[in-house]
DNA sequence: TAGGTTTTTGACCGGTCGGCCAATTAATTA
DNA sequence: TAATTAATTGGCCGACCGGTCAAAAACCTA
């Protein structure tokens, strides 16, 4: 005879691992109660020592799991971009485009900030900045992008006026107003940072495009 | 005789806000006990609730203080800010000169971001938008600034360059390293973010500045 | 000085929290 | 099938949480 209850030991570690998330970054690490995150997995509190030993080790397990799902796209897209201005464009849309499909990284990088906590994706972080940074150099030594700016403040730059836009887009709506916006707002905003980031904001003045 | 325990409400008051600021803002409002602030400020968990009622009321008042502060000098700035070009450099500075010497105020409106709680603050902002929008406005009216970009979307821009590097600096300073970068750091990124914000980033071909 | 008000205290409450443990149930191995 | 291991449960613990309350202490007013 089969069973009551069958187990599926991935199964639950993936279901608290996605509960946990979900309340982590609505509420936060204080806030978050770790019944409310065993009950929304239907599972119960005592397992989540059982898989992860203490709520600081869900806590670091949810932020480490959506970190490195992160680098690994932006990995992926770097590693097929040549360095021209044309593609480092495709590229800002490429991750803006992610972050507006993934807005749990965008949360996740606040709360890092906030609990000065960075540590454990500190490796992987700095692969990527210099993968990056690399292929910005490289642009600049083509003479594609000017080349009196340190390539590590245009990465910065670059990142933080996609990852700003997803998390201070609430602020827009409302303090902002939209009227006179086209529908799509996310691609007005990319828009108009793309124009910014590359051409600035002071009329040009010669036939440079 | 003289007593005591001297009596001084306002000291009591402005220690317990001084010392929720510091207690929230480090650990965020479910991390923050009502205990260690109190103990903090010196005096007993009860006189909390005597003078904010509770819990939120408290965290509720320090981010209404720091939220005013931080628009009362940017009011400040835009009122008696020409529009033109060069101004909106002079601005940028300002603002991020600001954000420096007010660290407290990025953190605040991270916490706001995480806990999607903007309400008490609005209406300040709405007017500060307003005011800021209008001065670029001007500005791309008489041609000093392009007009093919919604002003909405430049002073966001604007807002995020310089609140982004406070919030992600420390990101920067482990990962992107500071090899061959000035002592100091903060006008460095300062000047490559006001070259990027008006100038951007292709090579210009022309004779314009 | 007498009476009333405000500030301040310390003890206390019910509730929830994270964590622990012994017992039970399912899966694995021999 | 028997023995072992891993997954899962429910009950329980001490600690601490935010909040309440009555009383003491300082201040104000008359």
């Amino acid at each position: 005879m089969s069973p009551k209850h069958p187990r599926d030991p991935e199964a639950t570690r993936s279901a608290l691992l996605e509960a946990a998330e979900l309340v982590f970054l609505k509420k936060g690490f204080g806030n978050a109660s770790l019944s409310e995150i065993a009950k929304l997995a239907g599972i119960t509190k005592s397992l989540i020592h059982h898989y992860f030993g203490s709520k600081e080790g869900l806590w670091r397990e949810v932020k480490v799991q959506r970190f490195t799902h992160y680098a690994d796209r932006q990995m992926d897209m770097l590693r097929e971009a040549r360095p021209s201005a044309e593609l480092l464009r495709a590229s800002m849309a490429f991750y803006f485009d992610f972050l507006r499909r993934n807005p749990q990284i965008v949360r996740v990088l606040a709360w890092m900030f906030l609990e000065q906590d960075q540590q454990e994706c500190l490796d992987i972080d700095r692969q990527l900045i210099e993968m990056g940074v690399a292929k910005i150099r490289e642009a600049q030594a083509d003479g594609q992008l000017r080349d009196d700016i340190d390539p590590r403040f245009i990465l910065f730059v670059f990142i933080g006026l996609c990852q700003n836009w997803f998390q201070d887009k609430g602020h827009f709506l409302v303090s902002f107003g939209t009227d006179g916006l086209p529908e799509q707002l996310d691609e007005a905003y990319l828009g108009a940072v793309i124009k910014i980031f590359f051409e600035g904001l002071l009329p040009r003045t010669g036939r440079d495009q």
